[in-house]
DNA sequence: CGGTGCATGTAACCTGTTACATGATTGT
DNA sequence: ACAATCATGTAACAGGTTACATGCACCG
């Protein structure tokens, strides 16, 4: 199983309901996982069910009730041995890079297109993790914050997932301007 | 559908069979896409009762049979659609980062220990998949080769590839390094 | 005699995606 | 009026993983 301890990582900070849990994993959780809405309400039901998170109902006025979950101790136990398990290795599995794959035998317009879309993407991505890691840093610097810090964990992931897409910006402009330049001076076919 | 792109963008460059493709699944197209052997050989037998791929048998003495693959014409078509179509955004999805993103509310030696071997892990692949850039682009430089090369496909994917797996390795003896200074420095819980 | 490589699959299962469904409140 | 935000799900389907199955040739 998979996105369950993504999401008692996620949950390891407080209390979240479904809703707002859907939201962290299009941020912060971002850099190591992703999940839609429907999968992450199913596995709060599954988790609840086997003891490893609680949820309490929260009553609301002006806007629906909510559940908010947090972890048990049960689930804290089911994350470390998790974390002691050995982990498969990760793989990139991307449409964009069979495009790139096929380039030169097909059209590349529109490929180029899609290189540049997805640096800006890239772009905009940095630097909203840029800013989560300022905030998550306060004042401290960099290193300062990771010698003595309290809650590193997100910190380090957020680092991770900076240079992933810087890696993916420089390589998309990059072929861009490969695939552009070999327009101009090769026949297209 | 997903891996039946990969296949045929794989299976562009000549003919393959399935075992020969599970190998390529596990070098060069690995910088993109990755699929266990059983997948491939339904793949294979989905595309080509669609007529995307065409097999011929050949006749082994001494081994098994096999069946050669190439890409049709209605497959070189399907595979211009695709790459005319808009790509989902690609996303990382690592047990490892999750194990990180926890690592200073559990035990972190067993997770020291696994970024160690990733790191090694992804070292192993930098020489490998250098090795690839080199064969691929023979005497001439990159940027000579980029310029004018016939078939520069796979050299693309193959940077990306590279500079992913540069990230990772830096991004693994980092942290390590940041989580066993803490260990030395902070109580262990 | 046992392991590795060649060569190909089936079946059951787990996971993830897409489409659909509901309904109130707040902001433009 | 219309879109966005809060809040939660169900159902059908597509895709991927694990386990199991077969059989010959070659090397040590």
């Amino acid at each position: 199983m998979a996105l369950r301890h993504a999401v008692l990582a996620a949950l390891l900070d407080g209390e979240y309901s479904g809703y707002q849990l859907a939201k962290a994993f299009d941020v912060g959780v971002a850099n190591f996982w992703h999940a839609l809405p429907q999968q992450l309400y199913a596995e709060l039901t599954r988790l609840e069910k086997e003891g490893l998170v609680a949820g309490r109902q929260v009553i609301q006025e002006n806007r629906p009730n909510k559940r908010l979950f947090h972890v048990t101790d049960a689930g804290r136990a089911e994350l470390e041995e998790f974390a002691a398990a050995v982990a498969k290795p990760s793989f990139i599995r991307d449409d964009l890079l069979v495009k790139v794959q096929v380039a030169d035998r097909i059209g590349t317009a529109s490929v180029i297109e899609q290189l540049e879309e997805r640096a800006s993407a890239a772009e905009a991505k940095i630097e909203l993790l840029g800013k989560l890691l300022r905030q998550l840093r306060g004042d401290a610097d960099e290193e300062e914050f990771l010698r003595r810090g309290e809650r590193i964990g997100p910190y380090l992931t957020c680092l991770r997932g900076i240079a992933f897409e810087q890696g993916h910006r420089d390589w998309c402009l990059r072929i861009a301007t490969v695939l552009r330049e070999r327009r101009t001076t090769h026949a297209e076919r």
